[in-house]
DNA sequence: ACAATATATACCAAGTGTGTTATGTAATCG
DNA sequence: CGATTACATAACACACTTGGTATATATTGT
């Protein structure tokens, strides 16, 4: 199944899972212990969400299944993202709207 | 109400709003006349969903309401996939993977 | 005041997501 | 082989999301 990524990223759970994959490879049940509020088959279904979006890859080892980053799809949400850098640094956005304001007289901040 | 940004931008339809405002500020009608297969009241509950999470804001104008982005909610996304950044581009990740199967003899590719 | 325009909300149906418990499956140990 | 460990899937409940139609609200034009 192919799984949008944003989505995939949507929830809370699933990034701290990525963050925690982000500095070293898991097995499922040390993961499932990071988040003692949520059952074994819960954690084992956020990690299903995580594959299909390829966001992350398994390697069977013994009984245990690691998970590990695998990072490239979240390049699309960088790329997404990056449109957007800049804006909240240079407030270029709260610019452009004091701009557009004073083009409507009597709409927006009157100086 | 508080919303999650992920949330928020989870929904493609709304990306293409906040690509759309990143431009320039749009009228809400405007914005619907640019997605023809969602209805009017549609639209409008989409345009909910990116100011409750504080994504856009709005503008009365005599008969129209004026929306553009409000990015520094962005940086929150940003702040998060930042993090990643350089993985993919260096593919830091896949030598991470490697390295550690080869730490367990038979599991990972063999020389 | 009344009609028209512009947008939001109410309400309902259908779909999806998340969580649970119970069970299945694969690997290992004795 | 039978028991145990580690994990996935099945089946189900419930909340949330999304999309539609109908309606409310606000602003403007006549």
């Amino acid at each position: 199944m192919r799984r949008d990524v944003f989505a995939a990223i949507a929830d809370p759970t699933r990034r701290q899972v990525l963050d925690l994959l982000s500095r070293r490879e898991r097995a499922a049940g040390e993961l499932g212990r990071a988040f003692p509020h949520i059952s074994q088959p819960g954690m084992s279904r956020h990690l299903r969400v995580l594959r299909e979006a390829g966001l992350v890859r398994v390697r069977q080892d013994r009984r245990h299944r690691f998970y590990s980053l695998r990072s490239e799809r979240l390049g699309e949400v960088d790329a997404w993202i990056s449109k957007y850098r800049g804006f909240w640094e240079t407030e270029l956005d709260s610019l452009e709207a004091y701009l557009d304001a004073r083009k409507r007289p009597g709409a927006g901040p009157g100086a």
